[in-house]
RNA sequence: GGUUCACUAGCUCAGUUGGCAGAGCACCUGACUUUUAAUCAGGGUGUCCCGGGUUCAAAUCCCGGGUGAGCCA
């Protein structure tokens, strides 16, 4: 491309530091070097290099001539010969420039180089005095220019604005922030692997949609004008992972983003990832076996134990206990909620344990309540919690013995919910009745409460198989296995506000 | 949504009672051919988040707003 001055942006308020670059940038091009290059032929990565060359001592050198990449990271000025620090994404290494080596030219374009450049070396390696493996620089290209200074080399980028906003600044300037992300697709591989290997179906479903069902959440609306219609954004995965299932897929899961127009904290970003999985002929306790296989083989992916320390406490992946709500309630509370026949009896216990609830809760209501507020966060070690109310639980089915309870599951870590899942409700009459309290519960001014979804009755009218569901919170089990206080430590371009103008 | 805290140079941070805006790194000039937070000599580069107010005088005090972090709901 041809330079074309005329669409040069207009740079105001340019402080020095910038300015100084730019000057250099045009130095390179009088000089009739290429500020920013193309191609060039990577022969090692760093990280090869130093393991490669581990035993290499005393005067000798590499016989061959090593060409790598990467960005200055320090610059160590000697006058006549340099120390500089170049970084690829294995890591760092030692390059040496020697007026000797590269001739008057090359040495004067090495002094127009800063900390912040890409570029392409070709060299020898050798040991300095100091022991440090490095590479001479017999030459160099420019391969790409940087306009702008990078955080100081000692303190780094810590301000957490800047590293959400700005997150190459950060993964440029804090490795353990590129590891993070690294383990983060290592344990999506890890699932994956884990589904495909059991005979899985990865699918995708729409995101767009005019009913945002499968879950209790708000959605977002956004508009298709073509259409002139209104659509949400989806909020869970679960309603067409089931319509592929009657369809005949039988094992299906998909990883995929959900939207909640909720509010943001430490757990929570209005977009996440979640994995929905769905099993024939399986039931609750198949899917807690796939949950524990699946963290499990997650946790041996990316921190090689099961023994894994989470904001300083060790969580133990090698044994998930279950138990069933009702029960833990009991063990912390001396109240068993399934023992009342009324509303009002429930209320009566509530009030005594001092618990607050809403008026249209019922029995199950109540009990999940006192769950949430005894129990939950004191779940630290992995457990499963079975039997959650039928009343908090449109989609799951009944208990077979108590039609109160359903067979479902989640599974706490740290006192959060990691995942859940359950028998799913295979019965179209059970189904719609559900979905009418539910729209009853909107009504009482539960926004959250589920939509009515009449094709997907339809889809069970046709015959859903007995199935086990599960979904679990990805980014959950990343901030686990990662030891990331917060949700934004694991999303690349987390959620954020945008700057006032 | 409520509440507490933070915002000062490119970055990390000081800034006293309200009295000329500071340091380290980075950067610039010079020296230096095996250094490694290189070193030595010299140089301060700023919308003190924004807008009002009080005051002879505001980074500092008051009011409003912005963004972020934490706690609560």
């Amino acid at each position: 491309m041809a330079e074309n001055k005329e669409n040069a942006p207009v740079q105001q308020d340019m402080n020095e530091l910038l300015k100084v670059r730019r000057d250099k940038l045009a130095a390179f091009r009088e000089m009739g070097v290429a500020p920013f290059g193309h191609r060039f032929e990577v022969s090692h990565h760093n990280a090869a290099i130093l393991e490669q060359y581990a035993n290499l001592e005393g005067e000798d050198e590499s016989a061959e001539e090593v060409t790598i990449a990467g960005r200055l990271m320090a610059i160590r000025g000697h006058g006549k010969a340099s120390f500089s620090v170049i970084m690829d994404r294995t890591g760092r290494i030692q390059i040496y420039f020697k007026l000797d080596v590269l001739g008057e030219e090359k040495y004067k374009q090495f002094k127009l180089l800063d900390i912040g450049d890409i570029i392409g070396v070709k060299g020898h390696v050798f040991r300095t005095r100091r022991g440090e493996l490095t590479v001479r620089v017999d030459d160099f290209d420019l391969l790409s220019k940087s306009l702008r200074p990078l955080p100081e080399k000692f303190h780094g980028l810590t301000d957490t604005e800047i590293r959400y906003r700005q997150r190459y600044v950060d993964l440029i300037m804090n490795p353990e922030v590129m590891n993070t992300f690294v383990a983060r697709t290592n344990i999506i591989k890890s699932i994956r692997n884990y589904l495909d290997s059991r005979d899985f179906l990865e699918v995708e479903t729409p995101v767009l949609g005019t009913i945002a069902g499968g879950a209790a959440a708000r959605p977002f609306i956004t508009h298709h004008n073509t259409l002139d219609l209104d659509m949400y954004l989806r909020i869970a995965t679960e309603l067409n992972l089931k319509r592929l299932v009657v369809g005949g897929m039988e094992r299906v899961y998909e990883i995929g983003r959900v939207f909640r127009n909720e509010g943001m904290d430490v757990r929570h970003n209005p977009e996440f990832t979640s994995i929905e999985i769905y099993q024939a002929y399986a039931d609750y306790n198949d899917l807690m076996d796939v949950t524990e296989g699946i963290v499990r083989d997650a946790a041996m992916a990316v921190c090689g134990s099961l023994q894994v320390d989470y904001q300083g406490t060790t969580i133990d992946y090698s044994s998930f206990k279950r138990i069933s709500m009702n029960d833990a309630v009991k063990e912390a509370t001396g109240k068993d909620f399934l023992s009342c026949e009324t509303v009002e009896e429930a209320r009566a216990m509530a009030d005594e344990i001092g618990v607050p609830y809403e008026k249209r809760f019922g029995i199950g209501g109540i009990l999940n309540a006192a769950f949430e507020e005894k129990v939950e966060e004191t779940l630290i070690q992995p457990t499963f919690i079975t039997g959650h109310p039928t009343e908090i639980s449109p989609l799951a089915k009944r208990n077979p013995e108590d039609p109160r309870i359903t067979d479902r599951f989640e599974c706490f870590v740290y006192g959060r919910e990691l995942a859940n899942g359950f028998t799913e409700l295979n019965d179209p009459i059970d189904q719609e009745g559900r979905f009418m309290d539910q729209l009853k519960a909107r009504e009482d001014g539960d926004d959250e409460a589920h939509m009515m979804d009449r094709d997907f009755i339809t889809a069970l009218e046709y015959g859903l198989p007995p199935t086990g569901g599960l979904g679990i919170g990805v980014d959950r089990l990343v901030m686990f296995l990662t030891d990331s206080a917060s949700i934004r430590d694991v999303l690349l371009f987390p959620t954020m506000k945008p700057l006032a103008e």
